[in-house]
Order: structure tokens, then sequence, then C-alpha cells
DNA sequence: TGTTCTTGACGAACGATGTTCGTTAGGCTA
DNA sequence: TAGCCTAACGAACATCGTTCGTCAAGAACA
């Protein structure tokens, strides 16, 4: 059966240059993969086909797609970096580490989408969450408020960026929700009708500073009101312009 | 079942007694099975399987697998039901209104999951949307924070009981969590050794009954400083006096 | 040096997935 | 009665994650 296997090449591996397998090479191929793809996109096979080996290979170093996941997104959280600005009050340094963390799921397509199915328990989310508890603790916020609360706004940073992220994945799912809000009915729900122009409006960071705002006040029980969203600027709300 | 006898069948249809195929029996179906296996063990397959018919078949009444999680979605989302207390306060009634909402994603299994990939846009999101901003509005949250507003208190509502969701769904993830917690350095991480079972404590209800006051009180931009978790019973506990 | 052992790498295969295609049969219309 | 529209269907395709048996190369050992 296809007896025609050119006889030139004795062995499968003649792989002089190329650098061996390893969990880290994995990790960071999956991520350029997903950079460039997105989840859905994101598979071992293409993986492996990166590496130029087979899916099989990959096991040997990684247990299964779960944890490779959990690795990637561990890998990737490392860029999220500590501000020492011990200048600054507490609240203004969660707002600017949160917007961090914010921006690196924000920064690969598909990476807030995997923040939400898998739980990360790496060096790098511990780090973070150290980071977290000792912006509340420094806040006065009682210990069980701060341990729900970091759990809060991880969860919630996450949320926020995956939501983003489908929309700017999927033109399907928002064309449906334009497609819906455009028909709405005046008479059913007025008020829908009313808000269908505001409720599209103030994508990607605008948005994500203001609910930023939100959590953080409503976590420190504390009145601050300056949180009226985009009062000062009207004039940025459409068309977001240039991202960085 | 149905092992019908090989007699010489002329038709392959003769199924008499079959209710016709229709859009709301695939969706229902789908949840049902959702509701069994969770959203890992849903596919079109299966769908189609238990409705004793081929996978082919369903591509009549529905375009594909994601618009079928959205009709799933908005029917599962008929259930939240508007309670018409119009004595209460809107900040209580709101309350509840999202408790109910919360509660419909817990009920079934996989349904968050499902919700947090999904963007719905039906009748069932719509009436929600409405209800919602009659609540903000009744509130006097100006029109741009409450457009906002309802986004984000949905994407929460969402996100904890997706959470809650995948913990309780697979071992394996919380697993791995309690292990990283349990080997967590005191010297490195001396927050997070300190917290960790603090971290894990107060599972369901009780940790969204809190997030939902966090929420509700940052959008409204008000103290009311009565947001401390109540460990013992959730019941209107006012921590006055002894502070940190 | 020659032999054995360990282990990373690999192809093939398995079961399952979403989706498409061409065909068939039932009920409706003319 | 004849024809047609369309729901329903089986088969097939391209993937996917994962497992299994096997091969090659270096390490350990005699």
């Amino acid at each position: 059966m296809s007896e025609e296997a050119p006889r030139k090449i004795i062995s499968r591996r003649n792989r002089p240059a190329k650098a061996p397998l390893s969990r880290d090479a994995i990790v960071s191929t999956a991520l350029d993969i997903l950079e460039r793809d997105g989840l859905s996109g994101l598979s071992l096979r293409r993986v492996a086909a990166a590496l130029d080996t087979g899916a099989a290979s990959l096991y040997v170093y990684v247990a299964n797609l779960e944890e490779l996941h959990a690795l990637m997104l561990d890998q990737a959280l490392g860029a999220v970096q500590v501000t020492e600005a011990g200048s600054l009050p507490w609240r203004d340094r969660l707002k600017t580490f949160l917007l961090a963390y914010l921006h690196v799921l924000y920064s690969r397509p598909g990476l807030a989408q995997l923040a939400l199915s898998t739980i990360a328990a790496g060096t790098n989310s511990l780090r973070i969450w150290e980071t977290l508890l000792g912006l509340l603790k420094e806040g006065e916020v009682d210990d069980l408020r701060a341990a729900w609360g970091i759990d809060l706004l991880t969860l919630y940073v996450t949320a926020i960026a995956a939501e983003q992220s489908v929309r700017r994945e999927s033109d399907e799912g928002l064309g449906r929700v334009k497609n819906a809000l455009s028909n709405v009915s005046e008479k059913q729900f007025p008020l829908v009708f009313a808000s269908k122009e505001t409720l599209l409006s103030g994508g990607g960071e605008t948005r994500g500073d203001w609910a930023l705002d939100v959590i953080i006040n409503g976590i420190a029980g504390v009145q601050l009101q300056r949180s009226a969203p985009a009062a000062t600027r009207p004039t940025k709300q459409r068309g977001r312009g240039s991202k960085k």
C-alpha cells in the first residue's frame, strides 16, 4: 500500500536546527495563534503545526487543552505590571492597576474569553491577587470584603473585556443586537426605544473606565459622587477614533 | 427505544404519532439537554437524537448553533418575572428583580455559561432591559448612566452566575485553585496566604447578594454604608459601631 | 566497545463535533 | 389526477481532542 516513499530520507527526524519542544515554547506559540486568530482559531493541532510537529507530541508537556489554556492565561497575565506610585491614594492606584489588567485582556483577542472559561492559579495570578489584597487593605476594607472583593474585581474586569472581545470578534452577534434594537416597537418597549442609540454608545475603554469607578465605589461603600460618565467629554463619545 | 420492526417498510418516514418538528420543540429539547448535561453535553446531534431525527433536519428551523444558543437563552429568560410590588423603594425592587434574574441563571446548569458567550436579542431580553431602564429611571439615574448601567448589571449578574456554575460543574478547575492556594508560600504572598480560607468562603447566594449591593450602590453613586457582608445571616444587619 | 533502558517524538486512528449537499416523500395546490 | 414545494433525511466532509503503539536517539550500564 503506497510504496512510493522516497528513499533518500532515512530518518523521519532530521531536524538539525530545530529548537527542542518545551512547555514554554508551546505556550508562547499558542499565545501567538490566539493573538492572530482568536480563541476559535486556536487548537492543539494548529499549535503543533506551528511548531512543525504532530498534535500528539504536545501531550508530553501539557496534560490536555484545559491545562494549556490555564498556562496561557497565566503567562499572559505576567504582562500586568504593578505600578509603584506610592504617592497616589490607594483608590487611584487600584484603578490604575485594574486598568492595566483590563488592558492586557484587551490586547490579545480571545484572551478575555479564555480567562472567563479558565480558572488561572499560577504565579502571575497569585501576584495579582496579592496586589489587589494589599490595595484594598490599604483602603481599610475589612478582610472578608476584601477577599470577596478581589474575586469580584477580577471577574468583573474579565467580563467587561470579554464582552467587548466577543463584540469585536463576531460581527454576527453584534449585528443581531443592532437589528433587534432598530426594529424594537415603541409601544411595547418605550424606554428601550428611547435609549436605543445610547445603549450601543461608548465602546471600549471609556465604558470600562466608568465601570471600574462604579465597582470600586461600591466595594469601598463610600460616596465620591463624581462617577458621572463622559459628562465632561461629550464629543469623544462617537467614533472612538484611535486607540493607542 | 423505538426499535421498529424491519418489515417491508416502503417509506422511511412512517412516524405516525410523532410531533412535527418545530423551532420551539427544538429549543425546548435543547434546554432540557442543557439542564441535564450542561453546556459541554449539548450538541446539535444530541438535540436531534432526542427528537429522533438527524442533525441536518434542524437546519430547517435554526440557522446554526449560535442562533440556537441565542434562542435558548431568550426562551430561558422568559422565566424572569417582574414583581409588581410598587410600594417598595426602587432600589429594593431593582435588587429583587436582579435576584430573580440571577436565580434563573442559576437554575439551569450551563445556562449562565451560555449567556456569557451569547448576545441575546429576543423579546424576553428586551423586556428585561425595559424593566431595568424603568427602575433606574425611577431612581433618577440619568439616561446615559442608565443605558450603560443596565448593560453592566446584566453582564455582572451573568458573570457571577457563570463563575459559580463553572465551579459547580468542573471539580478539576476548583481543585486546581484549592491546590494552588494551599501550597502558596507565606513569604512570597503573605496576604493571599492569610486570606486563603476566606477567598473560598461564602459560596452561592450569599456572595451574589452582597455583589448586587455593591454594584447597585456603585451605579446610584450613593453612600449607604450598610453593605458589609454578613457572615452569619444575610439579614439587615447594620455594622454600626465596631469598625476597623 | 557493545548492550540495554528510558524517554521524547511521531503517525495513525478513534470518536465526536458543526455543517453542507443531493435526494426523497407528503401534503398542498392547480 | 398531476405537479410542485419543502420539510426531512442519510451520507459525507473537515475539523477537533485524545489515545495507542512504535520508533529513534541519548543515557546508563556491563
